[in-house]
DNA sequence: CATCTTATTGATCGCGCGATCAATAGCAAA
DNA sequence: TTTGCTATTGATCGCGCGATCAATAAGATG
């Protein structure tokens, strides 16, 4: 079905069309991981010859690099989105927890996965890697230093209560996509284990209702 | 360098042989990965042709599987084996911790990631995997279940807390292989966090000294 | 309209992969 | 020694991959 044969593919400007590759590849991404992001896909994909996307990516590794980036950066914005209208440290970090592990998107997750993986064999792709698990890091240490000079939270170390974070829902992400668990039980444990790191009363990590801080009213940004 | 031709090899029993390649591509496994696991890759190890591998074996993706499967039960008896001889339950679990945490391999980890990651594309390896997962939780389990009769351990549901643990481990044991972070400091945040989750007093869980529950004398079973 | 620039293509290479199969050679039994 | 079984091989197929490059054609420019 679809186009046994494809007519010439419309002439674009180099940027153009370079942008409809980075798209594409990111659509594959997220179909079939990182794995599956491959000179013949993407140009499949964006209705193209093989040759013209080798033709705009200096190599595949890189291509494949920038496609994981992409992705992962695109997730985090997102999240960040949706957290930063709330006001108060805890309930940031409750409204992260809450998008992270409930509403934990399979596809991004395969595409942690295969980049970890295929990491170990790219070095490009183990720097974007790297600078990703970073960018993370930055954002919880935000939220959690704001926390302890509010005086809401009390950490020692901070940057140690944001690395442990990111550990569980790394952890939890990977084994919830090979065997089911409950996301609900998923995210009671992240808040029990993150109320206690921060010395918060049970229950002040559960997802919170509105936007603001103290009051549940008012929206949270759809 | 090192046998530009190969001599024939010499004649083998078909277990004999069966057993070589198994050990041949845990080999390439633990050195390159799952994803090196390939049937040119291990006839070369076993100084064998590539049609002798795929002849003892239905297809690839099952020796992929396999081999996932011997490496990670192979350490998972191993620790299972260190655990052994500490009669208490926390002293169990705080040498699991130990052992897992701070003295982890990084050629096991890989394995695990390729096995997430290439467990998306090939059925037997995904089932492998979750099976790997299942026989991880029932040892920690057992342990935590022990504990909880014991009356050392408090904890509603115990399932939750293996699984607490586990995704940890996962989570920063990926973390750990792609930027560094001081394996004390790691293991320092697990044995926190499940102390806090079992009811136990702080540093409870911290590594113990000798085999036996109450007094650190005695040798650990080398 | 003619010319030039450049986005796009088709053809093609070499590679490593999994897989198959008739031919071979080592070993044991007769 | 001869025979038979079977472990082992070499040759070979088809595939999808990344990559390269001269040829082409669509617009922009004069």
């Amino acid at each position: 079905m679809s186009r046994a044969v494809r007519p010439r593919a419309a002439r674009k400007s180099a940027e153009e069309r370079a942008a409809e590759i980075r798209t594409g590849a990111r659509d594959v991404a997220l179909e079939g991981g990182l794995w599956a992001v491959t000179l013949r896909s993407v140009a499949a994909r964006v209705g193209v010859t093989p040759a013209l996307v080798a033709h705009y990516q200096p190599n595949m590794e890189v291509l494949v690099a920038d496609t994981f980036t992409a992705v992962v950066a695109a997730e985090m914005a997102e999240v960040a989105g949706i957290v930063e209208p709330y006001t108060s440290p805890t309930d940031r970090l409750a409204a992260l927890i809450h998008t992270l592990i409930e509403t934990a998107r399979d596809d991004v997750t395969t595409v942690w996965l295969d980049g970890w993986s295929l990491g170990r064999r790219s070095a490009p792709l183990a720097t974007a890697v790297r600078a990703q698990m970073d960018a993370w890091q930055h954002l919880v240490l935000g939220i959690v230093d704001d926390g302890c000079s509010t005086g809401e939270f009390t950490a020692s170390d901070p940057q140690t209560v944001a690395w442990h974070l990111l550990g569980m829902v790394d952890g939890l992400s990977a084994q919830g996509l090979v065997s089911y668990r409950d996301p609900a039980a998923r995210g009671r444990l992240v808040t029990d284990a993150l109320e206690h790191a921060l010395g918060l009363p049970s229950g002040a990590l559960t997802a919170p209702a509105g936007a603001s801080a103290t009051t549940g009213c008012s929206a949270a940004r759809a």
